[in-house]
DNA sequence: GTCTATATTGGGATAGAC
DNA sequence: GTCTATCCCAATATAGAC
């Protein structure tokens, strides 16, 4: 499992040979030992996702930090956002091969949004508001998780798929503009 | 062309067998009347996508709007992110198919990376300074102007990957947040 | 430029020995 | 549980008539 989900991955499931995955288990490539363990390709990848979703649920960096009192919210926050970038890292090959099997496996993907995306803009809420919350965030903390979310993952997929930042902003000057804007405490366009 | 731009966006090239690809285009599945048009799929994923960069270049969406006078910043800038979305949802197809055949053709990407991303957030840098800019944009324009359009492309994203916007926040309400936190005029956490 | 027909291959999946 | 051997099919690609 451990092999397939490298795999699929990286190259998707159809385009991932029930050979190579023998292979890369220890298993000589043509031989059919990979039926001895699974009915067929289809139901390694469900058991590959399950597993994958259970792991990353009990991921301990998948929790609000603990805020520390003595430092700045900007700041606070900014090392939060650092945390949700790692953590995206982990889910990377979930989110790879759900991109590769959304158009077969819809019903995949409802799962991992009902569990990940809505739970992913819960606890933004929650860490928005529980910092020192700017009067923009608090007339609208779903849309202003919204966006601290989208601009997370937006920037995690470039850095991801492209090997390297966008316009050579790394993640330090990232998520601390990025918490600036949301933990400005006199906004004057509200109007 | 433009029924294998639609069968890679939505299957990916290697699950999209050229007996498709002649039914879609009105011939008759199986016979090889494909390959007089092109050497093999290779040569017509090379076609497709250079035909779709060229097209997406000249886009006029791609283009910062006029801004006019008489409307507070925020929504002026509101505004444009609104057009980005929909210029988004122009580049869909051809970003699938480069996130499918990343792995595979990394020169592809590579090219996509160029002309896309950086020319994005050139423009959108030149987006934010021409509109009031506030104290934190113009301390670091490239960090906001690579906030801004991440934000846009996870927005975006998130839409299309899952069919509806996350957490219920539609593209009028992200975009107006999106703007609002980038145009506050006096931010206090510059430090 | 499209068709019918076909050669060929790569990969999914099974049978049965060990 | 792994192997060798094999079946089968789907998909690539070509040949040659029309």
């Amino acid at each position: 499992m451990d092999v397939a989900l490298e795999l699929f991955a990286e190259n998707g499931v159809a385009a991932t040979p029930v050979t190579a995955i023998e292979a890369g288990a220890g298993l000589s490539a043509g031989s059919g030992s990979f039926y001895r363990h699974f009915k067929d390709k289809t139901e390694l990848l469900a058991a590959v996702v399950d597993r994958e979703m259970i792991r990353v649920k009990k991921d301990p960096t998948a929790q609000v930090m603990a805020a520390p009192q003595d430092v700045p919210p900007a700041q606070a926050l900014a090392t939060q956002l650092r945390a949700d970038l790692d953590f995206l890292k982990e889910l990377l090959p979930l989110m790879a091969i759900l991109m590769w099997e959304r158009s077969k496996a819809p019903n995949l993907a409802r799962k991992v949004q009902d569990t990940m995306v809505e739970r992913g803009v819960e606890l933004g809420i929650a860490d928005l508001l529980f910092r020192a919350p700017a009067p923009l965030v608090k007339d609208d903390p779903t849309a202003a998780a919204t966006v601290m979310m989208s601009a997370v993952v937006g920037y995690f997929l470039s850095v991801e798929y492209f090997g390297e930042p966008p316009a050579g902003v790394g993640p330090e000057k990232f998520t601390t503009m990025l918490a600036k804007l949301l933990t400005d405490p006199n906004p004057s366009s509200l109007n």
